[in-house]
RNA sequence: GGCCUGGUAGUUCAGCUGGUUAGAACGCCGCCCUGUCACGGCGGAGGUCGUGGGUUCGAGUCCCAUCCAGGUCGCCA
C-alpha cells in the first residue's frame, strides 16, 4: 500500500479541467480492463472522472493498475486529455486522466452491496453498512443538500440579527407530552436528566434575558415510536424573537423558506404564504396539516340526508354528529369491490364503524345504501357532493370530529391510489388559530393542545375559566405538502395570565412549582412580548430532496424500534457501570 | 401494544396444488481482449431457504411459535 508523501490533490474528480496536469483522489467506481488498455472510473463527492492506462503507460504502473479492484482508494497524478469517444452522461465525459503516477492508498474487500446510484437493496443491510451506503451519490447529494439548507438558515437568521446560542442537552425532565429520554447522574444516584424534546423553555428564558433574537440548529429527542417522517432524534431550526407578534414571526419564517428554496432548489415560493384557520382546515380537509396539492375537499351532507332512513346516518345525526363525504374524481368509480373493502377496513382501523359509498361508473350509480333511499334522495346527495359520472363518493357518519379526521385520512389514501398528488409542487400553508385546549377523554380534563405557555387570542381570554372550548391560541403551524414543518406560537409573557392558564389546565400550585417554577418566576422580572417557532430541518430536507423517508436525509438514522443497526445502539451496559449509577435492572 | 407486508447464493429475485442434484441476472474469482463507459468472450466458486418446533414416506413450499426489517394505528404537550 502506498502513502501520499509528495503528492497533493489538486482537483476534485467532478471538477477536473479540460487540460493540464492534475492530482485526483477517490474511490474506484468501476474498472474496465480491455487487456492492453485499462479504464477506471474514479469517484469522489463531486462526481466521476475516467482514468486511462494504455501501451504508452509505464509498465510498472500498468501492472499495478491491473491489480486495482472496485472501491480501492487511489491517489493519481496524470495528464488531462480529450477522450477518443465522449460520454455525455457525466460532467467530465469529454476528458480523461492519463495516469503517470498511481498510488493505491487503501485496498477494499468486496462490499456487501454494490456502490451504485440506483440500488435496490434491502434497507436493513444498507443501514448495517451505513458508511458504505453513504458512499452512494444519491445519499451524498441529500446529505450535502441538507448542509446547504443549514448554511442558508444560519446566513439568513444571522443577517436578520439572530444570535446562535446553545442550550443544554441535559435538562430537567418535565413529563408532559412525549416521553423523555432519561440520563442517569452518577453524582446524584436516583436522579435523572432528560434529553430535551425541544429547547422551548430555554429559548423563552433567553428572551427574558434580552437576547432579543435567538436561533439554534437544535437536536431534539422524543422517546416515541418512529414513522417514515419521525426519528427519535431530530434537528430543528429553532428560533425565538422579542418585541414580536404573530405577523412578525410568520414574516421572518416566510423570508427563510422563500430564500432557502430559491438558493438551494432555485424554486420561487411566493410570499406571503396562504393561511387557513385550524377550524377551516379541519372542515375542508379533515386535517390540521392538509396537503393542498390536490382537491377532494370534504362536503357536509348532514342537511341533505337528514330524512334518509339509514341507521348509520340517523344515529350519527341524533347524537349531534354529522354525515360528510369526499368525492373522488380521476376514475374512482372504477374502484373494485376489493379496493373499497380495503378502504372500509382502513377507516375501521381509525375507529369508524362503516364506510358508505356511491360508485357512478355507468348510467345508474351503484350506491351501498340504495335500498334506504327514497325518490330523488340519491340525486340530491350526488348534486351536493359535486359528483359526476366517473366519480366515487365516500360517506362517513359519526361524531363530527371523528368524521372529519377519518375523511381527512381517507382523502390522502384515495389520492395516493389514484395518483392524484403532483410531484415537484411545493404547497406551503399556515394553519392558524388553534384551539388552546383539548379535552382529554382518559384523564377527563383539559390539556394544552400546543403547550401551556402559548398566548391565547386577546378576545378569548375572557372565556379562560368559563368556556375553555372557546379559547383559541396565537399559534401557527407551517405545513408543506401535508407535512407539519414547523410549529410555533406567541408565548405568555404576563405572570398573572400564566397563572390563570395553569389553573384552567387544572394544575395545582405545587405542580406548577415543581414543573415550571423557575420559568414562571422568571416572568415576574419582565419580558417583552415574544414568540417563535421550530422548523424541522430533517423534514424540510426530506421534502426538498424528494426523499420518502427521514432516513434518506439523516447520515446515521435509527430504525423503527429506535435502534441503530450499525452500532447496535442501544445496548446493555455492564453491571459495574450500573452500580456506579445506583441502577438495578428489573429482570 | 394492535394490524398489514416481507425474509431463498454477496445483491435483486424466481421456485406452481409438498416430490430427483434449489435456478436466473448482477456481483465475485481465473484466463483472453487496444477505446471502454451496463465493455465483450470463455471458465469457475458461491446456499444451515431468518430461527426453533410440528404434520408428512418426503417441507424452501403446509401448520405453530419466535426473531429481524418496513408500513400503519395507538402514541408524538
Amino acid at each position: 500500500m502506498d502513502n501520499m508523501k509528495g503528492l497533493k490533490r489538486t482537483h476534485y474528480c467532478g471538477e477536473v479541467p479540460e487540460s493540464g496536469e492534475v492530482v485526483v483522489g477517490g474511490y474506484v467506481q468501476k474498472v474496465r480492463d480491455l487487456g492492453n488498455l485499462i479504464f477506471m472510473d474514479l469517484r469522489d463527492r463531486t462526481g466521476i472522472v475516467q482514468l486511462a492506462f494504455d501501451d504508452t503507460t509505464d509498465r510498472d504502473i500498468f501492472g499495478k493498475a491491473g491489480t486495482v479492484r472496485t472501491e480501492y482508494v487511489l491517489l493519481v497524478k496524470g495528464t488531462v486529455r480529450e477522450r477518443e469517444s465522449k460520454n455525455k452522461d457525466i460532467a467530465t465525459g469529454n476528458i480523461e486522466v492519463f495516469v503517470t503516477e498511481l498510488r493505491i492508498l487503501a485496498k477494499a474487500q468486496t462490499t456487501p452491496f454494490e456502490i451504485v446510484d440506483d440500488l435496490n437493496t434491502n434497507e436493513e443491510l444498507r443501514l448495517r453498512y451505513r458508511y458504505l451506503d453513504l458512499r452512494r451519490a444519491p445519499l451524498q447529494k441529500n446529505i450535502i443538500m441538507r448542509s446547504e439548507i443549514a448554511r442558508v438558515a444560519r446566513e439568513y437568521f444571522y443577517e436578520n440579527r439572530f444570535i446562535e446560542i446553545e442550550t443544554p442537552m441535559m435538562i430537567k425532565s418535565t413529563p408532559e407530552g412525549a416521553r423523555d429520554y432519561l440520563v442517569p447522574s452518577r453524582v446524584h444516584p436516583g436522579s435523572f436528566y432528560a434529553l430535551p424534546q425541544s429547547p422551548q423553555i430555554y429559548k423563552q428564558l433567553l428572551m427574558i434575558s434580552g437576547f432579543d433574537r435567538y436561533i439554534q440548529l437544535a437536536r431534539c429527542f422524543r422517546d416515541e415510536d418512529l414513522r417514515a417522517d419521525r426519528q427519535p432524534e431530530f434537528t430543528q431550526i429553532d428560533m425565538e424573537m422579542s418585541f414580536a407578534e404573530e405577523e412578525d414571526i410568520m414574516q421572518i419564517a416566510e423570508g427563510f423558506v422563500s430564500r432557502v428554496f430559491k438558493e438551494v432548489l432555485d424554486v420561487d415560493i411566493p410570499v406571503p404564504l396562504p393561511r387557513l384557520s385550524y377550524t377551516e382546515a379541519m372542515e375542508r380537509f379533515g386535517s390540521d396539516k392538509p396537503d393542498t396539492r390536490f382537491g377532494m375537499e370534504i362536503t357536509d351532507l348532514t342537511d341533505t340526508v337528514k330524512d334518509v332512513e339509514f341507521i348509520p346516518f340517523t344515529g350519527a345525526i341524533e347524537n349531534g354528529g354529522s354525515v360528510r363525504c369526499i368525492t373522488a374524481k380521476g376514475g374512482a368509480a372504477h374502484f373494485t369491490r376489493k379496493t373499497i373493502d380495503k378502504l372500509t377496513e382502513y377507516v375501521k382501523g381509525i375507529g369508524i364503524k362503516s364506510l358508505a359509498y356511491i360508485r357512478w361508473a355507468d348510467e345508474a350509480p351503484n350506491c351501498s345504501f340504495a335500498k334506504f333511499l327514497k325518490e330523488g334522495e340519491l340525486d340530491a346527495i350526488l348534486e351536493k357532493a359535486g359528483a359526476e359520472k366517473g366519480d366515487a363518493v365516500f360517506i362517513i357518519a359519526d361524531k363530527t370530529s371523528a368524521v372529519l379526521s377519518a375523511l381527512g385520512a381517507l382523502r390522502l389514501n384515495v389520492a395516493r391510489q389514484l395518483d392524484m398528488i403532483p410531484e415537484g409542487k411545493y404547497n406551503f400553508l399556515w394553519i392558524t388559530q388553534f384551539p388552546f385546549f383539548e379535552w382529554n377523554e382518559e384523564t377527563q380534563h383539559w390539556d394544552a393542545m400546543h403547550h401551556p405557555f402559548t398566548m391565547p387570542l386577546d378576545e378569548c381570554i375572557q372565556y379562560l375559566d368559563t368556556a375553555p372550548e372557546k379559547v383559541f391560541a396565537k399559534a401557527y403551524d407551517l405545513v408543506l405538502n401535508g407535512t407539519e414543518l414547523s410549529s410555533g406560537s406567541i408565548r405568555i409573557n404576563d405572570y398573572e395570565l400564566q397563572q390563570r392558564m395553569f389553573e384552567a389546565l387544572g394544575l395545582t400550585p405545587e405542580e406548577i412549582e415543581a414543573k415550571f417554577g423557575f420559568l414562571v418566576e422568571a416572568y415576574k422580572y419582565g419580558a417583552a412580548p415574544h414568540g417563535g417557532m421550530g422548523i424541522g430541518l430533517d423534514r424540510l430536507a426530506m421534502i426538498m430532496c424528494g426523499a420518502e423517508s427521514l432516513r434518506d436525509v439523516t447520515a446515521f438514522p435509527k430504525v423503527q424500534n429506535a435502534s441503530e443497526l450499525m452500532s447496535n445502539a442501544p445496548a446493555p451496559v455492564d453491571g459495574d457501570s450500573l452500580d456506579v449509577l445506583g441502577i438495578e435492572i428489573k429482570k
